[in-house]
RNA sequence: GCCCCUGUAGCUCAAUGGACAGAGCAGCAGCCUUCUAAGCUGUUGGUUGUGGGUUCGAGUCCCGCCAGGGGCGCCA
């Protein structure tokens, strides 16, 4: 298994080992751990470490015996020297250099290249995968709000989700992908009341027309029930009739009414039937369900407790609601988590207090060892809230909960709303995004079979719009534009399965079977030793993303695959190659470079389509 | 008032405290009879918002300030 810089474990334990040795027998501070990076000059490569930090030390060492220290950068220059004479030629080497401080250690070409492209091979899709790591991570993600419709706001909460979950999963951690729809509360009631008065009975048949006409129907209802300027008398009396039928039917809702249940349930599943065919689309499984309306009942049971013992505070009988003085039990002085309501006056749950019980139910019912909450940052205060008072109420997996929070997704236009009909769809955007595809295909590859086009659309279409949103850090906001999103040139999903599909090509007309071995022991040109230094890489860039909890690595590292694919491609020959063995050679690697390329795609939950 | 996030090329974004701050888009100049031009090559473009500090070394860490966004008791 290829981790980190493991390849050459053995080598760079024997080095380091006597790097220790040398310090000692010189005088000089033990170096601690060496932090070993790759070389940064294009063309060669291996590892390197620095030797400014022993410098420092030896210098402070000296001036507290001496009352003299040393030149910093001069004196790690001259330890990397003495290093270096020290070494000699070592095994597995080829070279080694002392740079400004730097102590450079250059591969022996051949082997080091054989041993990348044979481990890559061997390993095939598993490649880069990480050791099991005997830990269960829950990531929670795709929460849009039931009757409304999925759009792109929900799409790069689904997909940032989706990705974390595959890259925790590779990395070695037993992965459950939890989805925790919101079906609850005020907006969903008031889809009810506009449906049962002026719809009843009517239904679209086709699945996303269905959902999106909820949003339709919240829209109408809105703008029915919302107080308007200079409205007239009639007005007003209609509004408050409507909202008085509203109330009456959330009333209905909470006691249970059978018929409003019926009604409930119907309207969820449109919602539902929607969102399983988008997550369909985006080739998501969801492993559990959590709907709101289920821990609405343990949330109550939470309150009480919290109440007994006097975490909580009851100011129902004054006519408030049950709050937690987070600041004031965590003995904080400055204001920090402030103050929260984890029930309602007149005994109903709050969005705080389920978020109380579905940890409980995480931690206890499905035994996670760590719980990614993938929401909004605009809920992170709301969550900090929920950890605190988790770890107040004695629940010490408290800790084990992390919020990955994302920015929101704005238009050019500004910030989206249902109600001012300023919102874009995610199936809009991918319908149209196939199209384009299609369009393009028929100008740049007039000779592929139609029966192939649909597929290679949707599988084009999606990477474009997954790669708009993975190669943004989580933590910014996306001013989402269509044109941009959908562009297939450059820094894109396209341009790197394009990288894909070119070196597929190359292997599909060299007609025959890949062979079993070859030697590297030509001179490899510089694209080649670039392309080899990257995909040597990708197990380490796996376990850092997936601890670092950021997808954007892989985005990034993906795309830089495909360059020095691009710029390979374009400068090396493969297939009419000098010679023989160097056809053979470059075969083994460009099918090494394909299988990552492939496997970093697939942790983006990008196709890898075979042509385009 | 308190808390969180952001500020890097004209635009959109990268950069485990480490070697000359990198890509894409846009602009300019080239490359399809050669493994797919959704591509390649070259080129233009920077006081990393600002002032201090820590460090051998700061876009990165600490403090202040400026600008933008978000959040803050019965919405989710």
């Amino acid at each position: 298994m290829l981790e980190g810089n493991g390849m050459f474990e053995q080598e760079q334990q024997a080095i380091e080992q006597r790097i220790r040795s040398h310090c000692a027998e010189n005088g000089l501070p033990d170096p601690g751990s060496l932090n070993w990076s790759p070389i940064p000059f294009g063309g060669e490569w291996g590892i390197s470490t620095s030797f400014f930090q022993l410098a420092a030390a030896h210098s402070r060492l000296l001036k507290e015996q001496t009352g003299q220290g040393v030149n910093v950068p001069q004196h790690a220059q001259e330890i990397a020297s003495q290093v270096a004479s020290a070494l000699g030629a070592p095994a597995g080497f080829a070279r080694v250099e002392a740079l400004n401080g730097y102590l450079n250690l250059y591969y022996e070409r051949a082997e080091f290249v054989r041993r990348v492209v044979d481990t890559i091979l061997a390993e095939g899709d598993h490649f880069g995968r990480g050791e099991p790591k005997g830990e269960r991570v829950m990531v929670e993600y795709a929460q849009p709000n039931a009757l409304h419709s999925f759009h792109i706001g929900h799409y790069r909460n689904t997909i940032l989700g989706e990705v974390l979950a595959r890259l925790v999963e590779f990395a070695g951690f037993e992965t459950i992908r939890a989805s925790y729809p919101g079906d609850l509360g005020l907006g969903v009631i008031t889809v009810l009341w506009i449906y049962q008065k002026f719809y009843q009975g009517q239904e679209p048949a086709e699945v996303h027309a269905r959902g999106q006409w909820l949003l339709k129907l919240y829209v109408e209802a809105t703008r029915l029930l919302e107080k308007k300027e200079g409205e007239t008398p009639e007005q007003t009396a209609q509004r408050e009739a409507y909202d008085a039928e509203r109330r009456e039917l959330y009333r209905r809702w909470d006691d249970g009414d059978p018929q409003v249940y019926e009604l409930w349930h119907r309207l969820r599943e449109w919602s539902m039937e929607e969102l399983r065919d988008i997550l369909r689309i985006m080739g998501i499984k969801i492993d559990v369900w959590f709907f709101e309306s289920e821990v609405d009942e343990s949330a109550k049971a939470i309150v009480e407790e919290l109440i007994a013992r006097g975490i909580a505070d009851d100011e129902r009988p004054s006519g408030g609601a049950v709050i937690v003085k987070i600041d004031e039990k965590l003995g904080l002085t400055k204001e920090k988590y402030r103050t929260n309501v984890i029930l309602r006056g007149d005994g109903t749950t709050l969005y705080l207090t389920k978020d109380l019980a579905l940890a409980k139910v995480k931690f206890e019912q499905y035994h996670v060892d760590r719980s990614i909450y993938v929401v909004d940052v605009r809920q992170s205060m709301h969550l900090q809230q929920a950890f605190k008072i988790l770890e107040l109420w004695g629940f010490k997996q408290a800790e084990k909960c992390y919020h990955l929070g994302y920015g929101f997704v704005s238009l050019p236009e500004g910030a989206m709303s249902a109600r001012r009909g300023r919102i874009v769809l995610f199936k809009d955007v991918f319908d149209e995004a196939e199209r384009r595809v299609l369009a393009e295909i028929a100008h740049k590859n007039p000779d592929m079979p139609q029966d192939q086009r649909q597929l290679v659309a949707q599988q084009v279409g999606l990477g474009a719009l997954a790669y708009a949103m993975l190669s943004v850090d989580n933590n910014k906001d996306i001013v989402f534009d269509v044109e941009a999103a959908l562009n297939f040139d450059g820094h894109t999903g396209p341009y790197i399965q394009n990288a894909y599909v070119r070196a597929n090509s190359i292997l599909k007309k060299a007609g025959i079977p890949l062979p079993e071995q070859a030697a590297f022991d030509y001179t490899l040109s510089s694209h080649e030793v670039q392309m080899i230094d990257l995909i040597s890489r990708f197990p380490g860039m796996v376990q850092q993303a997936a601890n670092e909890y950021r997808p954007l690595l892989i985005a990034t590292y993906a795309y830089d695959l495909a360059n020095t694919f691009h710029s390979l491609y374009h400068a090396v020959p493969v297939l009419q190659a000098e010679t023989e063995p160097i056809r053979l050679a470059r075969l083994r690697l460009v099918a090494a470079a394909r299988q990552t390329i492939e496997n970093a795609l697939r942790l983006l939950s990008i196709a890898a389509p075979e042509v385009m």
